[in-house]
DNA sequence: TTGAAAGCGCTAACAT
DNA sequence: ATGTTAGCGCTTTCAA
């Protein structure tokens, strides 16, 4: 807590309290003597403003939130969002704004949502980076229209206008490109395990599939929704080989998944990828360290979150970024397809 | 941004402004007829409290930070890190503090370790979680002192008095038992690979080990200095090899690196745990995840996070918490020894 | 260039 | 039980 006060270090420095606020705010309409008296006195002091004061006046926090809609252990056991946190907090930590990491876990109305929807309406943050929006994730609504609002991947439509933005990699795209290089492998009988549904990211990779096996006048032979944690991956492919899916391609819309799919399937004595071509998303570190490596569809995914924080930081500066950014992605054709 | 002040509740709710206070405060003292006006102008204006008038006032900030003091692609690639974010996070998601996660990689006189001594300082945080301390980050020398601090790992100790706490596991006794049970399989040339030395917790895990090998007339055959990385265990391991060093068994100090020890050596033909066997510490999902499963020596990693979270709150609530708190740690037999 | 004065929105005595 | 008053530490007109 900071000890001194600006009046204090008026005092000290034989000046007025409006000629430290502007030597500390660094104003030109200062002379050589009085600056360097009011330095010498906030280095006697060790005098720190306050941050409550400041904000209270100026009417900003100087910070900035992430939102996290999502359970704990579904979150950070996630190499993706690793990357996105790496991406993010490596550009607000080179900012003057604070990071505040605000977990909106359980129900849209639930304590946690409240608490943070409440943090950002009190004037908690200037701005907000919601990394994985759900629909149905209504506290969100509550906060976007009082703050500027940047979306990892593409979120739901907002009814009132608001300063919202969103990055998002090509994923309709990319499996789009997965599903092809799946068919022109020769397979026919293709499977898909998709993200959670509820995500627009997750609906984009899915159409991108889909819309390949269309073209090719092929549909899949089964779909099962996922969650993008390795357990349920491991529990979708159990579930095809318990229910005998005849399949020789697999599009799995995440690597975690698609890793857990791979030991599955080779646990169960099915060759990848001679029985089953399987391919990932994200080219996480997960998908070299399986065995066979992943064939999977890369994504800049700590740009991604640099980007992300670099359009709220551009948003708040006043600056008027791009609604919407998207990241490329390629195919990375590896071992298991 | 909060949009109505108090004063205007208090005035459409027909009361004065400190009745309304003492509603938003849970105060005794309020009729009941005050306290439903009171509430119903807060409903019908959207009226929230500004957090900034209330820290100024009350002079705390309702914030918790959480300092990582190291480079980000360490921190938010080891799974280490990411349990014990995932403690930290549950504890002070349920509590009333807000979460600021202030990363201080480069120098500590850097700009990062500046920018976080000073939000420190100014009153950004009423106490913090220092989850790597390394010796040499004299940055935090400025903070201890000012607010409560809670180490995650022993820490260095410091001259000026104050309120400082740690929590960690028992890793000296963890890696005696690692040593040991590599000495019980008859292992007598055994090398070892260290954690940072320049940490309190790899100094202690590599006394243990020490220790144990002592204990039974033996040293080691090769101590390595690594970083935690699974990088640094690779190469690590191929600097044995190269060397040709004479090795029968091995302790790592964490799962990270011992992983990529044990790939190493299967791709150089020296077979686990026949010619090698291998000892890891953390009991990370890697361990398992890893052919053969890592004998390893298991921290509730996420435990610890709790832990540091509901010390440090506990002290911000003005009780007493045990100024060093040691969390058990055990061997897990699998495969690799 | 500089200081005096007026708040920012809130809590906390102090009165009543 | 409730209103009045005085600040919390700062930025920002406004005069000088």
């Amino acid at each position: 807590m900071p000890r001194a006060t600006i009046d204090q270090v008026a005092k000290v420095a034989g000046v007025g309290r409006s000629t430290v606020s502007r030597v500390l705010n660094g104003s030109q309409s200062v002379s050589r003597v009085a600056r360097e008296a009011v330095e010498q006195a906030i280095a006697e002091l060790d005098y720190v403003p306050s941050r409550a004061a400041r904000s209270l006046v100026m009417k900003r926090a100087n910070a900035v939130g992430l939102i996290i809609p999502e359970e704990l252990d579904r979150f950070f056991g996630d190499p993706f969002f690793a990357e996105v946190m790496t991406g993010v907090t490596s550009r607000v930590l080179e900012s003057e704004y604070a990071l505040n990491v605000m977990v909106a876990s359980g129900p849209s109305d639930g304590f946690a949502a409240n608490k943070v929807a409440s943090f950002v309406l009190n004037g908690g943050v200037d701005g907000v980076i919601v990394v994985a929006h759900h629909f149905g994730d209504t506290f969100i609504e509550r906060i976007v229209g009082s703050v500027p609002v940047v979306f990892g991947g593409r979120p739901i439509p907002f009814d009132k206008e608001s300063e919202t933005f969103y990055v998002d990699g090509e994923n309709e795209k990319g499996s789009f490109a997965a599903a092809q290089h799946l068919i022109g492998l020769g397979r026919e009988k293709i499977a898909t395990i998709t993200g959670p549904q509820n995500m627009g990211a997750a609906q984009d990779r899915h159409k991108g599939f889909s819309d390949a096996l269309a073209q090719a006048g092929l549909s899949p032979v089964a779909v099962i929704e996922g969650d993008y944690s390795a357990q349920r991956g491991a529990a979708a492919a159990r579930r095809l080989l318990e229910e005998q899916v005849d399949f020789d391609g697999i599009f799995v819309a995440n690597d975690l998944m698609a890793a857990a799919v791979v030991r599955t399937l080779l646990e169960a004595g099915v060759r990848v990828p001679e029985d089953v071509a399987v391919v990932g998303f994200d080219d996480a570190a997960v998908a070299t360290e399986v065995t066979p490596a992943l064939t999977t569809v890369r994504q800049p995914i700590r740009a991604q979150g640099e980007l992300m924080a670099d359009v709220l930081l551009r948003a708040l500066a006043g600056e008027n970024p791009p609604g919407v950014s998207m990241l490329p992605t390629s195919l990375v054709v590896r071992e298991s397809a």
